[in-house]
DNA sequence: AAAGAGATTTGCAACGTTTCAAATGCGCGG
DNA sequence: CCGCGCATTTGAAACGTTGCAAATCTCTTT
């Protein structure tokens, strides 16, 4: 009965070890598997580890192996969406659990200078994979870990040539759809919204949001000086401007919740009644827009499945898999958000 | 010139000391601070571990000292704000900022074994750590890390005599102030729906509502069967069956903001005019009340400064200082929201 | 019966750090 | 000039794991 451990004697593979009389080597191969070792022996080993309560020191297989089993999340706090992180977090925790990684949290504020906190992770080996938002055309971040060849996926897409993972909503065909609905209430100038031009997402909108209005043969405005991105005190001052002056759109397209509920105050500070004078289609990831009033007509972009689907593609990455073909793109309101709501209409 | 590291030959102590002359131990106290060290030796090591890159490897230094530098945070979906997640995690990744610390994220979901996941985190010395979030009177997950001495800030109070770190907001303070704004413009029936009675922050807000009301002679409602916790849906058809039926409250607390467009959706649907017919006090942490319509009365409830707390008291803990002083409440309202949101009228 | 082949098991070293105890150098009083 | 004490530096060990190469065992085969 010795006890040599530094602190609580916590079983090491040594106690293991000397329970059952084989060496540590032994052990530890026959914990992770090994086909080498014999049937029996596993077995042996493997009944002893659990009745000691034997656990692998993290720290200590992350010095000899180089792996973490660390996944780092980029975390930006300016987003569309009210409950993005929430979302998106439970997701990938969710998608994760019992695969031994954990997730942990870096800022990503554009303020800072966020190819340094990439490097500091790559230098200090403080995770084995990225996941990260927010994906800009030629994102930096994005650059310097295919150069790296460090395993990320990031949500949204680039246009890098290289392949890289990732999940992306389908913006174009949400775009496409959101002038569909609102052209076929009899709405002819449509307005929209768009993310700063930097991000991949904004020309996906644009794209479809003008392919949509050409083919529908209706008017368009798109605000120059206002992106998703101003801050929505400003931006439900503009949009009242723009309701009050001469010849303002009848048809809104909201990408984002916040930007949704700014649009429905402007309109309604503008004296005007949407569903009769004007209509509204808003991005919807959240439950909250199911309790507004007046309703409004929403398409759901499912963070959830977003979040799982990063999470799986990211474990795919690192267990090998080449880039080329972990994609995938998510659908627009495919999942009815009355699962999580009922309505009460 | 040798390179035997394994990858991409990263400096170590070793490197810096072949660079110097002194030996590893010189290095290592060196550059750790220790007063035993010339200065003129500190100086030079300092110089050269700059100059070479070097930064120590967490892993090992977590394998010797057994101390993980990570914190760990148990995150729960089920929140009664839109960005609270986003909010909280944004201040402590703020606050712990160039300490060397880093956040983890562990599921908090009431499904699971919510204990499990702590153990787990003691047994394998996963974080040095912890914060968790909507506290329990007597909370279990509180009574483990007492009971095993293990650092952790709880985001509310609990019942236990041991006094432990904690942040919280003034929930009875914040019940009291929404009684007498509702009081003050002339509402004379004050409903409530409260969390679920195992939270701590239940019997806060419960207290402070009806010492309140009874201070003020008004009558109150107190939905028993309603809380927080049911799922909004349900929340806003019993809420409209409520209003629509005999005597209904004329004065709304909302203890957050789902519960808060909830509300307001039922009072809308049963035909009655906020502001007019009957008033709502808002619990807002996030800036869309601002811009929601009709306006309504709000108290905020500041959460990146919770989160700064949260942080700050964690710190505090690691560094030693004591549980009995590590307290801190929030004051509702004192933060004007008007900061990160101009007001457009 | 010896040798060889295959199946298992093992000892040792190493990952990079910190800590302990011991060694070294230096100046100074005897 | 010797030895003592102080300031500073050092070597060795250890944390718990995994990978390598070698050792051992068990059967077959000749």
């Amino acid at each position: 009965m010795k006890e040599i451990g530094k602190q609580r004697g916590k079983p090491t593979l040594r106690t293991v070890a000397d329970a059952t009389g084989f060496a540590v080597t032994t052990v530890s191969r026959a914990l992770s598997g090994d086909p080498k070792i014999a049937p029996a022996t596993r077995q042996k080993v493997a009944e002893a580890a659990r009745r000691l309560g034997y656990v692998p020191d993290r720290a200590a297989q992350r010095l000899r192996t180089g792996r973490t089993k660390v996944i780092t999340l980029l975390i930006n706090p300016d987003h569309e969406f009210l409950g993005f992180l929430s979302q998106i977090q439970t997701g990938i925790v969710e998608a994760l659990r019992g695969t031994g990684y954990s997730v942990t949290l870096m800022p990503d504020f554009i303020a800072d200078d966020r190819i340094a906190v990439i490097e500091n992770i790559l230098r200090n080996r403080l995770a084995d994979g990225i996941i990260l938002s927010r994906t800009e055309c030629f994102d930096p971040r994005v650059r310097l870990l295919l150069e790296r060849g460090f395993p990320f996926v990031s949500h949204g897409r680039t246009e890098f040539t290289a392949p890289h993972p990732y999940v992306d909503f389908d913006n174009e065909s949400f775009a496409r759809q959101a002038v569909q609905r609102l052209v076929a209430k009899g709405r002819r100038r449509l307005m929209i919204v768009l993310p700063e031009k930097q991000f991949t997402f904004a020309q996906h909108l644009r794209y479809g949001f003008l392919s949509a209005v050409r083919e529908a043969g209706v008017d368009h405005v798109i605000a120059e000086d206002l992106t998703l991105e101003t801050p929505p005190g400003k931006l439900a001052a503009s949009l009242l401007e723009i309701q009050r002056g001469p010849n303002p759109p009848d048809g809104h397209i909201c990408v984002g919740e916040v930007l949704g509920i700014a649009t429905l105050s402007a309109v309604q500070d503008a004296g005007q009644v949407p569903g009769r004078d004007m209509d509204i289609v808003v991005k919807q990831a959240s439950p909250i827009f199911e309790l507004m009033r007046p309703r409004v007509d929403t398409i759901v972009e499912d963070l959830s499945e977003t979040a799982r689907w990063l999470g799986e593609m990211m474990l795919r990455r690192l267990r090998g898999e080449e880039p080329d073909a972990l994609h995938h793109l998510i659908q627009p309101g495919l999942i009815a958000s009355e699962r999580q709501l009922a309505p009460q209409d």
